[in-house]
DNA sequence: ATAGGTCTGTAACTTTTGTTACTGCCTAAC
DNA sequence: GTTAGGCAGTAACAAAAGTTACAGACCTAT
C-alpha cells in the first residue's frame, strides 16, 4: 500500500504525512459498478483515489439521474469532504466506474492534519478548487449544450478516463447518466456513427480519435 | 463600518478579527446593475457582504449567459475565493443585484488569517461548502426542471433575495438570467399567471404567497 | 433447437423549446 | 402633438427532445 500511496500522493505529500495516511487510512477495493457511496449515507471518512475511477451521480427525488463528474488517481471528492465537515448526509452517489483502489481517511484526523500539514491544507483547497470547476464544466454542458454535443463529451471523457476507446457500455447506461431517454441516445449515436465521429457495436461504442 | 461589519458577521468572527478585517479591508459601495467583477479578471481579493445582494453569472464563448446564484448580507463568493489562491482568473461574473455594500480583502491577509484565526478556517470551509450546494442546486433545476418551473423557481428566489415580491424586471432580462429567448419567457409568464402565480404588469411581476 | 431475455433500430407521434415576424402600447424626447 | 425606441403579446413555424410501440438481432439456458 505504502508503494501504490507514494506513486499516487508523493509529490504532494512530505513522507511523514504519506506515513501517516498509511497507518491511519483504510485500504479498499470496489469492483466496477459497485456503489461506494450513496445519497444521505452518512459520512465519516473520505476517499484518496490510488488507482482506477470513480463517478459520482446526483439524483433527484423522483429517481433521475446525472453524471456529474468523474474521479481519477490522485483525486478526492470535495463533495464528500464538504459532508464530512458539515457533518451532513452524502447529497451524490459515488459509483465505481471500473475495479478501484482508494483508501478511507477518518475525519478526525481530515481536521488534524489542516492544522499540521501545509502540503495537505493545500491539498483540500485544490480538491475544493478543482471540483467547484468540474461543476461548473457539468453547468456549462447542461446550459449550453444540446443533447449531441454532451453525449459526445460523455463519451470521450469516458474513453478517456477508462483508458480505452472500446466502451462496454448499453445505450440505456448512457441515458441514465446524462438523464434522457434510450431511444433519444441510440437516435444521436446513429447520428454521431454517420458523422463518423464513432462506431457502434453491441454492447460496445468506439470512440474515433482521441 | 465597523457597526456594519459586527451587524453582518459579529457572530461567526471574533473581536479581533474583525478589527483586522476594519483596518485591511476596503469598504466599497455597488449600485444595482453595476459589474463588479467579470469573467477573465484577475482576482486578489474576495468580498464580504455587508448589506444588498450580488448575482452570479457564467457565460460561454457565445455570450450566451447564465444565472448561477444569489449572494446576500454574511456571504463571500467562493468561487473568487478559489480564484485568489489558485491564482487563476474569474471564471465568473458579478453583478449587484441592489445597491450593495462589501469589504475586499487582499488575498494575502485571507491566507494569513486561515492559519491564525480557527473561526476564519471554518468561514471558508463553510462557503465552499454552500457554494457547492447552490451550484449543486443549479444543476438540479437545469437538469430536472422544465423552463416554467425554473422560471418560477427564479421569481421566488429573485423576490426573496429583493426583499419585495414587486419585481422591476423585463421578460428579456429574465430571459437572459435564464439562457433562453424573450419569446419563451413572456409565453411561460402568461402561463404562471394563468395559474394564478404571479401577475403581469408593465416592467413589473407580482409574485403571490412568498 | 427453442424459449426468453436483453439490446438496438426505427417509425410515428407529442411536448417543449427556440426562432422569426409583426402588432400595439407606453414613455421620453423633440 | 408627433415620433422613436423599448417593451409585451401573439401567431406561425422549426428544431430538439421525450414517448410509445414494435420488430429484429443476439445471447443464454434448458
Amino acid at each position: 500500500m505504502l508503494q501504490e500511496l507514494k506513486d499516487a500522493y508523493g509529490f504532494i505529500f512530505e513522507e511523514e504525512l504519506i506515513r501517516e495516511i498509511e497507518e491511519t487510512g483504510v485500504l479498499k477495493v470496489s469492483h466496477a459498478g459497485e456503489i461506494i457511496m450513496d445519497i444521505n449515507d452518512y459520512i465519516t471518512s473520505m476517499p484518496l483515489l490510488l488507482d482506477g475511477a470513480i463517478k459520482i451521480l446526483r439524483e433527484d427525488e423522483d429517481g433521475n439521474e446525472l453524471l456529474l463528474y468523474f474521479l481519477e488517481r490522485g483525486d478526492t471528492c470535495a463533495l464528500t469532504l464538504s459532508c464530512c465537515l458539515g457533518q451532513t448526509r452524502s447529497e451524490i452517489r459515488a459509483v465505481a466506474e471500473r475495479d478501484t483502489k482508494y483508501i478511507m481517511v477518518p475525519v478526525s484526523k481530515i481536521e488534524e492534519w489542516t492544522t499540521r500539514y501545509k502540503s495537505w491544507r493545500n491539498f483540500v483547497f485544490e480538491s475544493y478548487q478543482s471540483r467547484l470547476s468540474e461543476m461548473l464544466e457539468t453547468i456549462d454542458t447542461l446550459a449550453f449544450m444540446n443533447m449531441d454535443q454532451r453525449l459526445l463529451r460523455y463519451l470521450q471523457d469516458k474513453a478517456k478516463i477508462n483508458q480505452s476507446e472500446e466502451l462496454q457500455v448499453t445505450h440505456q447506461q448512457i441515458a441514465y447518466d446524462l438523464n434522457t431517454s434510450r431511444v433519444v441516445i441510440s437516435r444521436l449515436l446513429k447520428k454521431l456513427e454517420m458523422e463518423g465521429k464513432i462506431l457502434l457495436q453491441r454492447n460496445q461504442i468506439l470512440v474515433q480519435d482521441l
